[in-house]
RNA sequence: GGGCGAGUAGCUCAGUUGGGAGAGCAUCCGGCUUACAUCCGGAAGGCCACAGGUUCGAGUCCUGUCCCGCCCA
């Protein structure tokens, strides 16, 4: 298989895909033999969803972790699947209804969820494919859908077990509404944004005369007000408790309360008190016996308790509410105010907090255990910090409102009787049989409308993808899962809530490791959201860079931070890199031909014995880097490692080599290579593979061959490598800044009383003439500097390049000045520190050794560079 | 109002027990040295936000301030 020059992505994107698709090389086999199980459980990703940045980040990572740990021996498997996403999902659906001028109440609910099914088969695996572009290892053949009947019946259980235990129950309390989903939303999928407004002053008269004032940023809802509230520890009002107030407008009669919870400071410090319209309220409402007085439809709109403004909109019912204040005087004043206002998190709309009979999961009693797991260890968080922020949440939780008033979802399984007693089943035939246990005969059942919430599902996805509730042979061998990766966004939606039903229903932990992505943001450190059109979308990437270059990049800058940024310079790096990647690959290929050599016994040359060595370290870094999730510092170091050590010095230093038919360099060039595109692998798969097919390498797959296994360092190679290298970077600095031409050959002379060092340069030879364009290398302790020589002081040595008339003696005086000052200045640094009686009294001893040794050098080096000067004003 | 994270080279960021400030990109200089110009060689560039403190020694630890971002109320 021939390469091309350039690294072409799309074309080898597309082969790999399709290997990989007919390989089936990620189904994982529990009777294999490995080093034990390895189970990842995807979050599952709305079936309405396009791939974005979050998933590419998040997908990445895990894929990365899962590759790395199947190449290492470990039976791996990578749940996928889907989620039903309740009201996204029906969202969409209701628009392709509304472009024929339908609703969903127009075709009823058994036609619209076929509808949805409908919609979901065609279209619903986009984001599965999306993920398979990316190159995501998932066994495709366990992908799973939160509403197919496996995890509909993992559904039932949870929820008929919960009920039974009484940690599910039905009630009537404050709830966020969306008047445009038309549903009930949970506390955390509302947003809270600062919304400016006004705050506006209405007189209240008072029943026993005289009035009070009070300030409302809502004068709306007091159509639903029943009451009025004073702190009774404010002097100026408390002696107002127990008086009646009456309402502007319709004249209703106000008890006035005494309620702690009113901020004197907020307003006049008189509160209105509207029951059935805000959670405050409602518990003073209660407490009062005050009623609670609903005054919206489910659209929003004021209903027949709000008299003439009966049928307005909230915005319109604002406006006419102010208006008749005014005109009956009642208005006094209106000042700018800007106030926090609940946000549908789904589609946006203002929330309004309503009294409702729902359905509710007790939460205290399953964040106990839940808490405690995390806690005493069983669950680490990484980065730790994160945890403080599940603490916060879980020890003030509140109940958690799970029904919805959708049709697409699970919908809840409880069927009430004649008398409204409900009776929770895992199916209508057990409600029947439940029912007339209870009744003692038959009775007509009528099954609860609502769904439950999407999340309730997802709650139970680490082990419902495995079949439960039942024992499955997956299951048993697979959970609990090893990791769960995802984003901290939802940390609370997901992930603590996993936590609970994991250890309730199951008595483990899920995952014992909750690994928390940064977030990506743009440039101006702005979210990335596609209302806001800040979003990079990862299929344009595919396109202009690659996947394998996306990954990396985003590889790359995934740090310990909370966010995280993806400027483009860093996906021009990348590609760089595959390309750097690519061209060395073909680069060796093209010299060993059809020859596949052994990596040879025993290796004698120091480069050879370098490059094994960094490879070494290399390996254990990368290892390392992710058993710890630093995915910044395992790409760093191969990065590092390929580009610098291998392509810049060993590849270098190879050619010479090659045309002189060595045969250990054939060996080690290619044994590096072939562990560097494993190494490769977990990080960019796409390039790997082709790379490792071209390479002709059993297995088939690159991503089923074992991870490199680090050898032994080679501590001496790697010294005499570096001198090696200062060595021909002196050489290099001379030729460059005193323009030397670039085809002249020049001679190097080499003034050194250190027989290594000696040996080295004979030794080294061939690439030290190669690497800086020397006619040869000359090394003896008596060595005069020839007239018109540039000179540089390397460790150890004072190395001379005899220019003649080529040297400027000005530009290379002034060069040695540079270096001179520079060594001058960290001489007296390291004298003065070593003249500080208290740095060697308490600096531990190798540190005081080593600052000796520092001023040695410096003390040599600087005498050198003096000598060199003076040498050239003569 | 509370909490969390960030502030290091023009840009994006590394810097894990406190001991001579790093990378990539961008910039400047020189090179089509035939694996790669998505490249090679060289250079320049930083009171590590600010002010205190601990320490022989602070980018690193402590306190406060400023600015930015996020979350919660």
């Amino acid at each position: 298989m021939e390469l091309s020059k350039r690294y072409q992505p799309s074309q080898v994107e597309e082969e790999i895909y399709r290997f990989w698709d007919e390989g089936d090389f990620f189904r994982a086999d529990i009777e294999a033999p490995s080093k034990g199980p390895f189970s990842i459980v995807i979050p599952p990703p709305n079936v309405t969803g396009r791939l974005h940045m979050g998933h590419a980040l998040n997908n990445t990572l895990q894929d990365i972790i899962v590759r790395y740990k199947r190449m290492d021996g470990y039976n791996a498997c990578w749940f996928p699947g889907t989620d039903h996403a309740g009201i996204a999902t029906q969202n969409v659906v209701e628009k392709v209804l509304a472009k024929d001028g339908l609703s969903r109440h127009d075709i009823g609910r058994e036609a619209f969820v076929a509808r949805v099914w409908e919609w979901k088969e065609k279209y619903g695996s986009e984001i599965i494919e999306q993920l398979k572009f990316l190159g995501c290892s998932c066994d495709w053949s366990r992908q799973r859908f939160t509403l197919d009947a496996g995890l509909s019946r993992a559904v039932h259980e949870a929820f008929v077990k919960l009920y039974d235990e009484g940690l599910i129950y039905r009630g009537n309390y404050m709830i966020n509404w969306c008047p445009r989903c038309e549903t009930t939303l949970s506390d955390i999928e509302v947003e809270h944004k600062d919304v400016d407004g006004n705050l506006y002053y209405v007189s209240y008269k008072l029943k026993e005369g005289g009035q009070i004032t009070i300030a409302t940023t809502r004068p709306e809802t007091m159509l639903g007000d029943s009451g009025v509230a004073v702190n009774p520890n404010d002097e100026r009002h408390n002696k107002l408790i127990g008086k009646t107030a009456i309402l502007p407008l319709l004249g209703r009669e106000l008890p006035i309360v005494a309620a702690e919870e009113v901020d004197p400071e907020f307003g006049t410090g008189v509160l209105k008190i509207t029951p059935a319209h805000d959670p405050i309220d409602f518990a003073i409402g209660k407490r009062n016996n005050l009623e609670a007085i609903n005054i919206f439809t489910k659209e929003g709109r004021i209903n027949e308790n709000g008299g003439r403004f009966a049928g307005m909109t909230r915005e319109e019912a604002q406006e006419a509410v102010i208006a008749a204040l005014k005109e009956e005087g009642a208005l006094e004043k209106v000042v700018p105010y800007t106030h926090a206002v609940g946000h549908c998190q789904r589609c946006g709309t203002a929330v309004e907090p309503i009294v409702s009979t729902q359905w509710f999961v007790r939460m205290q009693p399953l964040a106990e255990e839940a808490i405690a797991a995390v806690r005493d260890g069983r669950v680490r968080f990484i980065p730790d910090r994160w945890k403080k922020l599940y603490f916060d949440w879980m020890e003030n939780i509140h109940d958690w409102c799970i029904s919805r008033q959708l049709w697409w979802g699970h919908r809840i399984p409880v069927w009430y009787g004649p008398d409204e007693t409900p009776f929770a089943a895992h199916n209508a035939q057990e409600a029947q049989d439940r029912a007339a246990e209870h009744y003692g005969h038959t009775v007509e059942l009528r099954q609860e409308e609502d769904v439950l919430d999407t999340w309730f599902s997802s709650s139970l996805w680490p082990f419902s993808v495995m079949g439960w509730p039942e024992k499955t042979p997956d299951l048993d061998y697979f959970y609990p899962t090893s990791v769960l990766m995802t984003g901290f966004d939802i940390l609370f939606f997901w992930v603590s809530r996993m936590l609970m039903m994991g250890l309730h229903f199951t008595g483990q932990v899920p995952f014992p490791e909750v690994y928390i992505t940064p977030l990506i943001v743009d440039a101006d450190g702005q979210k990335m959201s596609k209302s806001k059109g800040n979003s990079i979308d990862p299929m344009d990437v595919k396109e202009t860079y690659g996947m394998d270059a996306l990954r990396f990049s985003l590889a790359q800058s995934t740090s310990k931070g909370r966010s995280m940024r993806l400027p483009q310079s860093l996906l021009d790096e990348a590609r760089n890199f595959l390309n750097k990647v690519w061209n060395m690959s073909r680069f060796v290929l093209m010299n060993l031909n059809e020859e596949r050599p052994e990596l040879p016994k025993n290796v004698t040359a120091i480069e050879d014995r370098f490059i094994l060595s960094r490879l070494s370290t290399t390996i254990t870094s990368i290892r390392e880097n992710l058993e710890e999730y630093n995915f910044n510092l395992a790409v760093e170091a191969l990065y590092a490692f390929v580009w610098h050590d291998y392509c810049d010095w060993y590849l270098e230093m190879a050619k010479e080599r090659l045309t002189d038919g060595d045969g250990d360099v054939r060996g080690v060039l290619y044994h590096t290579l072939r562990e560097i595109v494993k190494l490769l692998h977990p990080f960019v798969p796409f390039i790997s593979e082709r790379l490792w097919r071209t390479l002709g390498e059993e297995p088939a797959s690159v991503g089923l061959a074992s991870f490199p296994e680090a050898g032994e360092r080679d501590l001496k190679a790697e010294a005499r490598m570096e001198t090696f290298q200062e060595a021909v970077r002196a050489v290099r600095a001379i030729r460059a800044e005193l323009s030397v031409p670039q085809n002249a050959v020049v001679s190097v002379l080499v003034r050194t009383d250190d027989q290594e060092l000696t040996s080295l340069i004979d030794e080294l030879q061939g690439p030290l003439c190669t690497l800086c364009r020397a006619g040869d290398w000359r090394a003896a302790a008596e060595i005069s500097a020839p007239e018109g020589s540039a000179r540089q002081v390397i460790a150890g040595a004072d190395l001379f390049v005899p220019l003649a008339d080529l040297i400027d003696i000005a530009a290379e005086k002034a060069r040695i000045a540079k270096d001179l000052s520079q060594v001058e200045s960290d001489l007296e640094r390291a004298r003065k520190t070593l003249a500080n009686g208290s740095f060697l009294n308490h600096a531990p001893e190798q540190v005081v050794e080593k600052e000796r040794a520092k001023e040695q050098e410096f003390l040599v080096k600087a005498e050198r560079l003096r000598a060199n000067l003076t040498s050239l004003e003569g």
